[in-house]
DNA sequence: CACTCTTACTATACCGGGTTTACTTTTATT
DNA sequence: AATAAAAGTAAACCCGGTATAGTAAGAGTG
């Protein structure tokens, strides 16, 4: 999105109005906490009504979270423009740590540390992050030179997504390694109690 | 929990008057569908006040899916009940399938086709689901004769919750069955752009 | 330039889920 | 018989979000 030149007057205009709407919604959620401050508030800081709070931002969490977007092309790009040789998993799991590394620089930090203590806004980060599986889904057809995504494609999607979100629990790293070998490998290599499997000769106990 | 004998005539009037909400709102929901019915109608109809309906159910949504515990031990139990030689992935297999097919019977049929068109339905059930997760890690943890939960059993109890959700979407017996494979032997053996893994001596093409 | 069409926005009332407060009734307890 | 705890009532209230109807300004067109 260009910021101003040549985007007209309008245009400008209701960007203007929903920077606003932004900035007074950061000030009072830092200032008070996201649960503590209403959208009306919000709306009288910035010197709108309600409801073109909400002709912007289907909800009040989306205030605090305005750049789904450009956190789903980061994701896409990182599988898409993975260095040569590199498996998807170890490009996701770089890209993983990357973002939390991105999400504990200033001012994402302190946004961030709002989170932690709103229900809501925990599981609205959840489901927006998790909203991306369609995206994974497509790049992934693609770069495997499919025409319709596999059933496969689809599981590891999912599961892959996962991944940082339990990772978010853990020590990142670590938390990490461990979920992606799981879904690299498989759990049959560390299920203590499984028969023996169809390929013949493998040990019993997890390697390691 | 027993029915009636020996329970105080306490317990037993606040079990008539839950059984009265559900029953109300069931009989509401049924007719209209859940949107389109009000916590206040349910009150009403139930000769409580609206207060008393959350005294007992957390959300309206809980009036939908009042057998949450039930769900989770009949997960617990396929996993610990499960036959000897079993693996945990196909006692879990089992089970899911055989919960799709009770949600089929009647009446669970016909409360399941509310829940279709309600998104917040669907995504309460899904959430539901999913708080699962904690249930199944300790019984794995247990299963394994292990005192604290390692990360790959909290990544499978992850991984295995999302398999029915996603099943529910295709056709389940074949979905399922590609998630659990992927599940139990790994990614890498589908990736086709993966290359030769650290450990020497496996060969390139998926067995089979 | 006058004309119309579109669109961002206002004002205001409203809806419904969920909570709060203060109070009453009923059951269990000592 | 006295008392404490639980369950429920009644009514106002909060807040996120929507609906309606209307205003005003920007943008395109003859």
């Amino acid at each position: 999105m260009v910021n101003d030149a040549s985007m007209g007057r309008r245009e400008r205009k209701k960007t203007a109005t929903r920077t606003a709407i932004l900035e007074a919604a950061t000030a009072l959620f830092l200032e008070r906490g996201f649960d503590a401050v209403t959208v009306r508030e919000i709306a009288d800081k910035a010197d709108v009504t309600p409801k073109t709070v909400f002709a912007h931002f289907p909800r009040k969490e989306a205030l605090v979270f305005s750049t789904e977007g450009e956190q789903r092309d980061r994701l896409v790009a990182a599988v898409r423009g993975r260095a040569p040789g590199t498996t998807v998993s170890e490009a996701l799991k770089v890209h993983y740590l990357a973002e939390i590394a991105l999400l504990r620089t200033e001012p994402m930090n302190r946004i961030m540390a709002l989170t932690e203590d709103s229900p809501s806004l925990v599981e609205y980060a959840e489901r927006m992050w998790l909203r991306h599986e369609n995206a994974l889904v497509d790049v992934l057809t693609e770069e495997f030179g499919l025409d319709e995504p596999s059933m496969e494609i689809r599981f590891y999607a999912r599961f892959a997504l996962q991944i940082p979100l339990m990772a978010r629990q853990a020590d990142p790293e670590p938390a990490m390694e461990t979920g992606f070998r799981l879904l690299d490998e498989g759990w049959a290599r560390y299920d203590p109690t499984r028969r023996r499997r169809a390929r013949a000769g493998r040990s019993t106990r997890p390697p390691e």
